[in-house]
DNA sequence: GAATAGCCTATTAAAATACTATGTTATTAA
DNA sequence: TTAATAACATAGTATTTTAATAGGCTATTC
């Protein structure tokens, strides 16, 4: 399954960055609300940190700000974020011993699949995440 | 990886059985040929022939061959042949204790994901890794 | 200086993946 | 008709990846 729960839970966790706007909200509050495990959720955060997606600060009223527009944030740059071997496939990223290497005769084609693979998966923004999120929750309220 | 070893290794079978036409190949040949794992591949190759891509035969002459041209098997179908549960994504697929279920709001993004995703693997044919491989292996020779 | 929050480095648990082993049945050819 | 070859079926194992937890340290604010 191309999107696991690392890259879920990045998911739900910028919402939460894109509704607080601004605001730091801490990773407390992020998975109160989300209803998600702190001590993971505080490794994946880190990753979006390192990959220049959100910004933090620490102490009583820190937490996570996103460092872009949601829709400069698209799902490839989540899951590289977060998951940095996601969508490569090759042969000899496989098991050594079936492989037949460069002379596979597939990677040629393999890496045509990657490459449209990771512009589809580019395609999605945290906008359209955050607006298809945003639409059931005001249906559920009413 | 949306290319797993499954799935290469089921790629790899279907090229020698193209390249075998209408006679049938045992999976011993097959796995000579690619240095591929025998009892592992023929686990595969019974996946194939129940989603009707391949026929068998058993007894000393008997092996696999093709049941359907090579550019009416795509990539998709291979996949789900050999690896049903492949391109699935969706809140409730993951952790239950984290997930948000059906009011999750993200499930309807994504199964448009899950959607295009088929959609994409659908396009790349048996035919096209066939030829692809082709061309390699004629470069070797040289 | 207590409380809150990020962050860093293990470690563990469970699940998926990639095989392997053994045995049975079907077909063919000597 | 029997030896050889091959598919097929079931169960088991081993490795890897994924998903999480644990504990402690550092930074910031009230």
């Amino acid at each position: 399954m191309p999107v696991n729960t690392k890259t879920e839970y990045a998911l739900r966790a910028l919402i939460e960055m894109v509704e607080s706007s601004q605001e730091a909200i801490s990773a407390r509050h992020i998975c109160d609300r989300q209803n998600l495990p702190k001590k993971y959720v505080e490794h994946l955060l880190s990753g979006l940190k390192q990959a220049d997606l959100i910004t933090s600060s620490s102490g009583s009223r820190g937490g996570y700000v996103l460092n872009r527009k949601a829709n400069e944030i698209n799902l490839q740059m989540i899951m590289d974020a977060v998951d940095d071997h996601s969508m490569d496939p090759a042969c000899g990223h496989n098991r050594d011993e079936y492989c037949l290497g460069a002379t596979c005769g597939l990677n040629g084609i393999f890496a045509k699949i990657s490459t449209d693979m990771r512009k589809l998966l580019s395609s999605y923004t945290l906008k359209d995440f955050y607006e298809s999120y945003k639409k059931v929750m005001l249906k559920e309220k009413i």
